[in-house]
DNA sequence: CTGAAAGCGCTTACAG
DNA sequence: CTGAAAGCGCTTACAG
């Protein structure tokens, strides 16, 4: 509107807090003032300023406030997958914690790969974030020397650190698949599968605590495990328990990695007439929604991945401000949902 | 490293472009430019200065890269869920259509809410976005206004505008809705009873379907309508078949708003004894993974949602290049999967 | 409580 | 092919 800028101007052609100012006919200081802290201008000039940022529908840019404030009140967290609900439960989590704030979430999605997160935190730490949530413990030595000269506050979301120092939020992904397998140990299962996919890091802990469980109790055999690169989907599920029964017929339970793992061997096993539990048990890993509802219902651990995400922001922002954190490793747990299935 | 900022500055402490360029010995511009466009710079300092950003760590800053420019290369999308696999896969689309690209994709989820939609454009615009990805074609007053104002190019999803100056990329829910009813009335069925959840644009469209297809066959019956405010889940899905029940016992089969409300009708019927579909034909809408696995597979609406993302972020991209695009109306169109459920 | 000046870290014209 | 100057739109000290 009316006079912006004149000739050959590098200028953007949005409204600038400098014309708001003069609008209401103050210092663009105090027009500045008025929007970041009004409780310090007087209430007939802070009327006049937001009188004319009404008027002129400002917008700030928040570039410029970066810049000039040296602070870009960005959040960044990095996922590795967004189709699967345990990390879109996370980062419901993370928003409901931040909602007060005056944070922008940056979210990346890794999609399980190193490249992937380190191209990815490359492109956001360019954004100055205030702090960073990761997802997991594991990650590639050019994304930890990254983390480490950026000097940028992070919070490990999803496991437990061993180290004290690094700030991480979650529960033990090996004690839970050590105690689900104890579990259908206890029920009297004694060729028990483990199912993989994807080969992340939880994967790789959860069957860790299986085969923990396994030699304990004499049993362990690593013809029992089937494990594979291909994402977790229903239909690999299905395919799985194929293989997994066509190698190890005498298996009598399988411990699924994940839920949707679970959820096509069980499906699988209604199309091949084979009854769970009382043929083959079944169990998974996570308790998605669908998990209570089917028939057989699922047998899996519940895992705390809301509660993970809002207490990883929660612990990210007391950082940020300078606090000194209660705790700097916080065990949500897990639950074992003893149900149908096994 | 080295003399960075001298006394009482306000300086980040961070590698500036400035001190890369002294470290390569070359001006601040040629740094530049090496940077962004390396082949208008000789090898030799191209050379220096790649040595120089390598061994300083250099990370550009955004903001002043932003600031400066007055481009953000920023892409803004806004849709109302992340827990629902409709959206994901949409995002999915987006980034892989923009991955060569330089964009950085900001996502908001509005939650179903139009006070959130307001909040996140608002915060959003103020990244001065180079385009913008909206879910749907219905906003508030606000939002339109905010749009307007903002001249930033937008691309509606999922629904096919009427306008044909809006862009748009998706299908037309409405007769999604039809051609479902339609199959339904086709196998025989009378009483067919549509399920609704969320009261989200989508969902009264594709009622509108159901109607206009109830009314064609003179079986239109308004009490066979059951639609809820509360979010699509497998727990309310099985929760209004038992509704439905009770209050049409006659009904003789069921259109779910969507695949999660028909699970969870499903399992409910299998925990009840009711047949599907010899008693109670059911069918969904989407297509999730599961539904083609579970017994009985569901019959439902495939939707192109990975594409409409693509689709949607590529037109964008070309309309933000300055290119005028084919078509400012992308039908992707849907299809019917016909399975054992109905 | 209010404001003139300087500066954040880059890039854009413009010269050479 | 290379560079000195100015400017993007804000905020931070510093005065008054």
């Amino acid at each position: 509107m009316s006079k912006t800028s004149n000739g050959k101007s590098r200028a953007s052609g949005r409204i600038t807090l400098a014309e708001v100012a003069a609008h209401a006919g103050v210092a663009t200081m105090t027009a500045s003032r008025a929007i970041s802290q009004p409780e310090l201008v007087s209430p007939l000039l802070r009327g006049r300023v937001e009188r004319a940022v009404a008027e002129l529908a400002y917008v700030p840019n928040r570039a410029a406030r970066a810049l000039a404030s040296a602070q870009s009140n960005v959040i960044v967290v990095l996922v590795p997958s967004l189709s699967n609900a345990v990390f879109t439960a996370v980062l419901a989590g993370i928003q409901d914690a931040l909602d007060a704030d005056h944070y922008q979430i940056l979210i990346g999605n890794t999609r399980y790969s190193d490249a992937e997160e380190e191209k990815l935190l490359g492109i956001n730490l360019q954004s100055n974030p205030d702090g960073i949530l990761l997802s997991g413990l594991t990650h590639s030595p050019r994304v930890r020397q990254m983390l480490a000269t950026s000097r940028v506050p992070i919070v490990s979301m999803m496991d437990l650190a061993s180290e004290p120092t690094q700030l991480s939020v979650g529960f033990s992904q090996q004690q839970a698949g050590q105690a689900m397998t104890r579990y259908l140990l206890d029920k009297g299962h004694r060729r028990i599968a483990f199912l993989g996919a994807q080969r992340d890091e939880r994967t790789l802990k959860r069957a860790d605590g299986y085969r923990a469980a396994m030699a304990a109790a004499g049993l362990a055999d690593p013809r029992l495990e089937l494990m594979v690169d291909a994402p977790s989907t229903i239909a690999l599920g299905a395919e799985l328990l194929g293989r997994l029964l066509a190698e190890m017929p005498d298996c009598d339970a399988i411990f699924c990695c994940n839920d949707d793992l679970a959820h096509g061997a069980i499906y699988q096993c209604q199309r091949r007439g084979i009854a769970v539990p009382q043929q083959l048990a079944i169990c998974g890993f996570n308790d998605l929604p669908a998990s209570a509802w089917m028939s057989p219902s699922l047998t899996t651990i519940a895992t705390p991945r809301y509660r993970i995400g809002f207490e990883a922001a929660t612990l990210l922002r007391a950082v940020i401000r300078g606090e000194t954190p209660p705790a700097t490793r916080i065990d949500l747990g897990f639950t074992l949902m003893a149900r149908e299935s096994a």
